[in-house]
Parts: structure tokens; sequence; C-alpha cells
DNA sequence: AAATTCATTTCAATTATTCTGAAATTTTGA
DNA sequence: TCAAAATTTCAGAATAATTGAAATGAATTT
């Protein structure tokens, strides 16, 4: 049977014109090229060279010649398609992430990763924990960024980084001279307006304060300017809250327990491409330090 | 490195859905296999199957398989195109004849020939021995079939069928009662016409006749409506003769040592090409024949 | 024309790869 | 849970590829 890598051999021998270059060039020695063509042109049934000095082809090496440089081309590129592929450099990958994240981290983290995968071709969704947990689970995404949430049958989930709370109030307020963390018991008679992660804190002490609100702010910028207005005070976790109206103020609340978990999620069911592969290591090695970083730089800066 | 091979293995794999069934289908035990896609799987740095058994492809299977089918195609035909080459059943092949043989062994010859090479591009060209030389000295032709001519330098050439020369006159010439092969003697005080084939007689005894010759006709057709309208005699090869007018008579020339060599003419200089070689062959076997049997048939007829 | 050089081929030994058969393991379906 | 079917594993056998050294063959020089 014809191998293609005896084609190469051959390809390379008359391109050089000698058994000796191509040797040098293929790694090999003249005698294992030697045997190469003798084989190739015992299976061809026919001369490839027209005397054994390699300078000029056969009309049969001529004709071999153009289909094998056609055919190794062809061989190549797939190969290279299908390594790519495989080494997480090339495919599709739809992500869908918590607009936190989205907005604050993966610009710079998704410039990073395409660094080393010109050829992946990335679309990235954010809304909110639901949601992405949905598309996660539905296969209309192939990684998630969120919280943990309830109902997660089907998904791995890991937790990339977890995401202190901070108190978001005005700089006029009482707390804002706190220089200790801020316990539940210190903002019980505040008005709180809840949003989208307070939903999941069940601290008791918590539960009962977040009973007495009766707002609810879905949008996070709605949600600061109630706060800016004096509607209240909210909770937001650290990586929310980074760029806050000079008249505002974030406190760190002080259970530490109840922080923003962001997990990453991907399906239980399939196993996941190469390129999802990559994008999950390069999350886990890059994200925690991103989003602490920060939240840090944020935090030193008032 | 990744072979194409282990691509053709995993591509029966995948679309057999068992490794037993592509095992058998490809004539190997199912351990072979199993031991390429191992090595294919570790060579790509991940998985191709969702499980063990083979029924489900992961994406990174799902993407190669693709691929790999595409690869192989593309694979198979180049070897094919080679093959199909090498065997002499495709290219192209340029032919330069004399009429006699082009006309009358040819066109069922070709046939023949192109039976078992359906992709072979044939071109056929009919002109007289000089020409046929020249054309395969200079290239333009690959095959010539033509009667020996003076300066055959880089040309070889082998005798392919002998044609014995016969006198052509008019049934109502004295010469028509002859029941033996005639000498040149007998012919002595006909008017002879010349032609192209008679230049290269060189009995003496010929000789003397045909200086007295003063007409000398290239066409053949023109040649025979000379000799039909009682201008004189003509002398030409079997194959010349086989269709005569009903007024016409050929018979044999006794003197068989100046019968009409017809060759075959092949450069010297490069490799045949393997469609060369096969028509060369299917020459070398068929053409006496049929040469053969088309003048008998027409000197059994009349 | 002989001698020299350079390239290629040949051949036997080595090394690497691939395949097999049997046993062990895993998965599936009852 | 068990038996049947499919797959994997592994060591040894069969194949194939590669090497190094010597021989052959071609071109070039003297």
């Amino acid at each position: 049977m014809i191998k293609i890598e005896a084609l190469r051999v051959f390809a390379n021998v008359a391109e050089n014109g000698s058994l000796k270059e191509a040797a040098e060039q293929l790694g090999r020695t003249q005698s294992a090229l030697s045997m190469t063509l003798k084989q190739l042109e015992e299976e061809l049934g026919g001369t490839l060279f027209e005397t054994d000095r390699k300078r000029n082809l056969t009309n049969l090496g001529e004709y071999v010649l153009n289909i094998a440089l056609e055919m190794l081309h062809q061989h190549d590129q797939g190969l290279d398609l299908i390594e790519r592929y495989a080494k997480g450099k090339s495919g599709r990958l739809r992500m869908a992430s918590v607009p936190s994240v989205a907005a604050l981290l993966l610009p710079e983290l998704l410039r990073r990763f395409l660094l080393n995968s010109e050829n992946a071709d990335i679309d990235l969704v954010d809304t909110d924990s639901v949601s992405v947990r949905d598309a996660v689970a539905s296969g209309r995404a192939d990684i998630g960024i969120a919280s943990a949430v309830e109902g997660m049958e089907g998904l791995k989930s890991e937790v990339l980084f977890s995401d202190q709370l901070y108190v978001i109030c005005r700089r006029d307020n009482e707390l804002a001279s706190q220089t200790s963390m801020i316990e539940y018991s210190m903002i019980a008679t505040e008005a709180l307006i809840m949003n989208e992660t307070l939903i999941q804190l069940d601290h008791p002490e918590f539960l009962e304060i977040a009973s007495r609100s009766h707002l609810k702010v879905r949008n996070i910028l709605s949600l600061l300017a109630m706060v800016s207005a004096g509607a209240g005070i909210t909770i937001l976790p650290g990586l929310a809250k980074v760029s806050l109206d000079e008249n505002l103020i974030a406190l760190p609340l002080a259970d530490e327990n109840c922080a923003r978990q962001v997990c990453l999620l991907t399906s239980a069911q399939r196993t996941p491409s190469p390129l999802v592969e990559q994008m999950s290591i390069h999350l886990r090695t890059h994200l925690p330090d991103m989003a602490n970083e920060k939240v840090n730089a944020d935090i030193l800066e008032p």
C-alpha cells in the first residue's frame, strides 16, 4: 500500500533533486529514503526518476509529484485543523456569564485567552445566574459563569472565587463612619433595597431585615441611583460595586459565609470540547486573581 | 504523528458504532483497532468517544470525524489517480500513424484498448512515415506507427508486422490471369505509377523499372483511380489495397524481402509513460494478428 | 583513460511499530 | 444481580522501517 510518508519522501527528493539534501531535511539517512523510493516505484510498477541521480523525473514521476504535492497539502492542512481543534486553539465557544464578571473581568481575560487561540470563535452572553445555569444545562452555552443557584442537576460546578458582600450607602449615612466591618445588627434600622444576589442570603438576622424591605431593583444602575437618592441602602457583591458614584460608599459585610460564590458551570453530560477545556483551565487559573485585584484596587482607592 | 490509517480506523469505528463490526470490515482484530484508537486519542490529548462503547462521539470526535472523512476521501482519490496513471489506465497519449494502419486497424484496436483504460485521452494523427518519425522524435507524439525510414536516431523502433506488397492492376490486364506470384520481370513492360511506399524498394530489377516511371501519386484514392483509368499499374502494401474497386485486382509480389516493415516508434530519450507502455504492449500483442486478418480476409474474397 | 570524488544502492543487523490471542475488565440487558 | 457482549490490556510474534558499512555507479579531474 502506498503510504503518504513515501509520497512525502518522494516529493522532497524530487524538489531537492538529490537524496542527500532530502535526507538532511527529513532527518533520515539516504539509504532509508532510497529504500522508500524503491518500494514506491515497485508499488507503482514504474520508475519515478530517469536515472538513479534524482535530477530528472520520468513522465510518471512528474504526474505523481503533481498529485502528491496536492495530497500532502490537503493532508497536512487536515491534520493541522484537527490538532488546533484538539489543543483548544480553534472551535466555537458559547459563554454565558453574570454581568459583573462579563463586564469587569472577561474583556481582559478573553483578550489574553485569544493570544493562544487565534482561531477560536467566542460568543458571550451576559444574563442573571438562573439564565446562565439554564443556558448551560440546555446546551445553549458551553460554559457558564454564575453564582451557585438551586437545581444544578446535569451540571458540573466549581467555585472560581468568592465575592465578599458590601453594604452600599451614602457617604452622609452614619454607617459611613464605621471603621470595623458591618454586622447585620448595624443595619437593622436602615431601609434595605433588595436585589438579585440578596435573595440567596439565608442568615436569620438578615432574613429578618429583608422581610421588612418593600423595594427590589434588578438593574444595578437603577439600584445605585435609588441608594444615591436616599431611598435606602443595599448590599452588593464586591465586583458589582467597583465604580460607585462619589457620594456612595461600600462597607464590607462582616458575615463571611454569605459571600457570593462565583462558579464555573459546564455540562456534566458531554465531554467538554477541547476549547471548553482550555477556557475552563484559563478561567480557573486567571479569574480568581483578576477578581481579587479588581475588588481590592477599588477598596484601597477611597 | 497522526497516521492516515489511524483516521481510517477511527472513521470506520465511528460510522459502525462498534469496534467489532469495524474490525471485521477492516480484517483486523478488535484489539488492534482498540490500540490504534487509544494511540490516536493520546496524540490528540482528548477522548474521541463518550464511553468505551463506540456509540457516541465526543465533540472532539465529531470534529475529527468530519475532517477525517474529507481527508480520507482526498487521500484515496489521490492514490486512485496515481494508481490508474501508473497502470496506464489514464493519461494522455498522442499517437501518429500511417493512414493505412490508422484507418483499417486502429479503430478496432483502440476500441479494445479503451475497454481497460476508460480515463485515457488519446489523440491520433495520420500522416506519412517521415512525419510520423519526426513527430515522435520531436516529442509531438508519444507513439508512432510507420514503416522504417532513414535517420531514426533518438528513436526506439520495433517491427510490429510485415506488410507484403501487391501489384495492383485492372482485371482486364493480362497479369490478372497469373496464378503464381508476380516477379519483377513480369511487370517490366508495364507503365508503373510510383507512390510513397515504393521509394524505399531497392531491388535492382525494381529500380530499373522504377526509373522508367514518370508518374508519382501520393494520395491513395487518386492512385487507384489512375490505375482504374488505365494509366498503368502500381504496387501497394497489403493493407493499402483492402478495398479495391471491382475492376481492379491485387496480385502478390514474389519478392518477400521488400515487404513494408510496419514499426512501433517511441522516443529513446525518455522513459515512456505508463500509458505509452500499455499501448506499446497492446500494439505488440494485437496489431500483427489484426493486420494478417485484414489482409487475408481481403485476399480470400475474390 | 585512469583516478578521484560524490551520490546512490544494497544488505544484514537493529530498532520500532503493529498485530494477535488470551485473559481481564467493563458495560449492557435480562 | 447475573450472564452475555464488547472492549481493553498485555506480552509475545510478526512486520516494517532504519541504520551503518560496503559496494556500485556516475561524473569530474588529472
